[in-house]
RNA sequence: GGCGGCAUAGCCAAGUGGUAAGGCAACGGAUUGCAAAUCCGUUAUUCCCCGGUUCGAAUCCGGGUGCCGCCUCCA
């Protein structure tokens, strides 16, 4: 079964092929950094992490570009007025560039906290405008933009497929009374590739004039071809970026080079919070930090939000993050227990024993993920292994393949299992060994006060006939016997 | 007003024509010095509602209800 992926533009399911064989171009839309981001933006790139894994245990390269959007475009396109980074710097009393660097650090520093592997590129608008001037004076050039004064209009009549990706077509927007009409675009509908204006703080000379600044479209179409080429293999984004912005940066790159921009369109659905949008005014746009001061982990919330479906609406409560908690420490727990199994500590007789049902959740997990990604479809397939571990259903070499696989494929793809083995600070271990020696002599009373010690520690443990297995609580890594 | 998506047990969630996966939580029992972990058992005659097609539908069609998204910055 070959990789399928649902592309928006098609509506349908396809296979997946590349423009060059093993080698998959990919641009995710990454943030604009004027404040902190938040778990509903981490979907998103999650998602696009999720993605460039499976490619990678898939055989492919994968040239990943997540730009930065660090020139804050119109909070409107009608033109109300502010830039939201410059907004932002106001607010705080800064240089906008100031605030983009800072929050760039931080978005740099979360995505990495959550596990997701670094893209090839992480191209900032800023550092591309020559880039965006040369697809808009190409687009005028070809009749596809025309100047208003010192503004640059993209004329989407002149592009007979806008409107393909998002459904919309122009007489409808047309019709759609919430473009403000200005009076110098030929269509309610055009869409600024550039606008002056003399009060912005970042701001560019162009042969358009003094004082510029890129439209809010223009800035992915330049990135992309800038570092991936004209054509792209996948693009992806939140649900909310196919219109218009993924709309538009299809009419500009296709004019601009007169070839498919990307063959697919991947979109993430949003995350609800308590069931309904998030918002800053309800005060559930949780951080990173928001998550720790819960006293959650932050491995804990990735789980919880590459857990669903990607095309399907997840809903986040903390009630919800604390149940992920439990099935993600179950998930660490199948790797101590094949681990276990492995070393014929625990497990059936027969080395070969299991080898056929362990090949078969193997083959489900992979199939699961092929199909469009079906990480759900998935993780059933790690609970089916769980099951084979606990029953004590696997001879050594059955749970050594397992393990290959959980730690090589299931972990690599999901990112969030702990499948190393823990090390305990000698004083820790010390305190176990005491605790031995206490139900040894039947001092309960000690034995638990050191067990209910070495919880505030963080260190839970399990008594087994071999001996003690204890495990860090947050990390899931753990270790053991000690008799 | 236009376009699109979703609705499966207390909760998360798979399943797109063949008779409801999996998980979390809960409860009863076993085990344990007590716990934890683990094991056994229980938890949707039914898939938002109403019609229709079919031998047969959660799955297809029509209508309705609710929620979400886009059309305006947003992942």
């Amino acid at each position: 079964m070959p990789f399928e992926v649902y592309n928006t533009l098609t509506r349908k399911l396809e296979p997946f092929r590349t423009l060059e064989p093993g080698i998959v171009r990919m641009y995710n839309c990454g943030p604009t950094v004027y404040g902190r981001a938040h778990i509903g933006n981490f979907r998103a790139y999650l998602f696009a992490d999720t993605l460039r894994r499976w490619l990678e245990i898939s055989g492919y390269e994968v040239r990943q570009v997540m730009n930065i959007t660090d020139v804050g475009h119109l909070l409107d396109d009608a033109d109300a007025g502010e830039d939201k980074i410059e907004a932002q710097a106001r607010k705080e009393q800064l240089d906008p560039w100031a605030i983009s660097r800072r929050h760039t650090e931080q978005f740099f520093r979360d995505l990495e906290d959550l596990g997701c592997l670094p893209a090839r590129v992480y191209p900032k608008a800023s550092e591309h405008i020559p880039e965006m001037l040369e697809m808009i004076e190409g687009l005028v050039a070809k009749g596809y933009a025309y100047r208003a004064g010192e503004d640059v209009y993209y004329e989407v009549a002149k592009f007979p497929r806008y409107g393909r990706l998002s459904g919309n077509s122009v007489a409808e927007l047309d019709a759609g009374a919430r473009i403000d009409v200005r009076e110098e675009k030929r269509h309610p509908a055009d869409f600024a590739l550039w606008k002056s204006d003399p009060h912005h703080l970042m701001k560019w000379k162009s042969r358009f004039g003094e004082h510029g600044f890129p439209g809010w479209h223009i800035e992915c179409s330049a990135m992309a071809r800038r570092h991936l080429g004209d054509r792209l293999d996948v693009h992806t984004g939140g649900e909310d970026n196919i219109f218009p912005h993924h709309e538009c940066e299809i009419a500009q790159s296709e004019a601009f080079t007169g070839q498919p921009f990307a063959t697919y369109w991947m979109h993430t659905k949003f995350l609800q919070v308590d069931g309904g949008k998030m918002s800053k005014r309800l005060g559930n746009c949780y951080s990173l930090d928001d998550v720790r001061a819960k006293g959650f982990t932050v491995r804990a919330l990735r789980f919880c939000l590459i857990r669903g479906h990607y095309r399907q609406p997840l809903n986040f409560t903390w009630d919800i993050l604390r149940e992920a908690t439990s099935v993600l420490e179950n998930l660490d727990d199948l790797v101590v227990r094949l681990r276990r199994a492995q070393s014929g500590a625990a497990g059936a007789a027969s080395a070969d024993a299991g080898i056929e049902e362990v090949g078969e959740a193997m083959a489900e997990f992979r199939a699961a993920l092929d199909d469009d990604l079906n990480v759900p479809r998935a993780l059933a397939a790690l609970m089916a292994l769980r099951a084979l571990a606990l029953e004590e259903r696997l001879g050594a070499s059955a749970a050594a393949q397992a393990l290959q696989f959980v730690v090589h494929v299931a972990q690599r793809a999901l990112g969030c299992i702990q499948v190393e083995e823990g090390s305990l600070a000698a004083e820790v271990e010390a305190k176990i060994r005491e605790r031995n020696a206490a139900r040894k002599a039947r001092d309960f009373a000690r034995s638990d006060a050191l067990r209910d010690d070495l919880v505030r520690l963080g260190i839970t443990l399990e008594d087994t006939k071999a001996g003690v297995l204890w495990k860090h609580k947050d990390s899931g890594a753990g270790g053991g016997p000690i008799a």
